[in-house]
DNA sequence: TTAGATGCAAATGTTTTGCATCATC
DNA sequence: GATGATGCAAAACATTTGCATCTAA
């Protein structure tokens, strides 16, 4: 669970330098939500215009390593980021394809599918596909 | 819901043309339960030396619209497909990164997130990580 | 001071496209 | 026979790499 007002600290305790860069990416990060590397790059370019897209691809792997950010994956969209936040699951929204975060406890749904699966399972992703807040009006 | 065996008929309904590309597509696909588009190639160019990647890409398209496969998304791993069959959800073995089904009701899983959070949801896909019973031996 | 981070440019990998030819319906 | 599918080659797009330089700790 991440704080975006304590970025810089964060960083230093999981071993990773607080850079401008990073420091940025972060903070766009946070600011977008959910956000794919090329819009990260354009926006980040007009505050750091030397900005190299190579460092972002670089640091969105040490930061997923870290745990500070999560790789978000849905079928038809480019591959996104987002903070490690309180736990939530996505809403892809049908009508308008932007994504939601629904807070939700997926602690519990995992013992939930231990107990009907009789598995070891540590942790779990949950997307669905339905209708946005914006779009119910 | 597909079953392999009627695969045929299957595509005719769904207006596609049963070419022997699609076919072994498709049987490929069943054969691997989960496979991404280089593995796939390279085990049906053995078969058809003549097969081209871009009819891979394209099929993978046009199946995946008709609902007959679908997209599988994985936080580090490359796209796969897999045929859609009975409501599943998926373990990513944190061992040996192999990918499980777990049978599991989405139906039902999709009506509580509804009255938790009170919105339009459709459909869900569920990722979980965990041991897959391979390693649990 | 030094290990880690950045930026650049080139290499590599992935997916899409246009078009001529072919095969299914 | 018409239309959709394939194969090819090129284009477009996405990601990684090596290395010199820079900078946070």
């Amino acid at each position: 669970m991440t704080n975006i007002d304590n970025i810089d600290d964060k960083l230093r305790e999981k071993g990773l330098r607080a850079t401008a860069q990073r420091l940025m990416i972060c903070r766009e990060i946070d600011k977008a939500g959910h956000i794919e590397i090329e819009s990260l790059y354009e926006s980040l370019k007009k505050q750091i215009p030397s900005l190299s897209i190579a460092t972002i691809y670089k640091n969105m792997h040490s930061l997923a390593e870290k745990e500070i950010i999560t790789e978000v994956n849905v079928s038809g969209k480019k591959t996104m980021y987002e903070l490690n936040i309180d736990p939530h699951i996505h809403l892809v929204c049908s009508e308008c394809g932007n994504i939601e975060d629904i807070p939700f406890d997926t602690i519990k749904l995992v013992s939930n599918i231990k107990e009907l699966s009789d598995r070891k399972i540590s942790e779990c992703k949950l997307t669905t596909v339905g209708i946005c807040s914006k779009c119910l009006g």
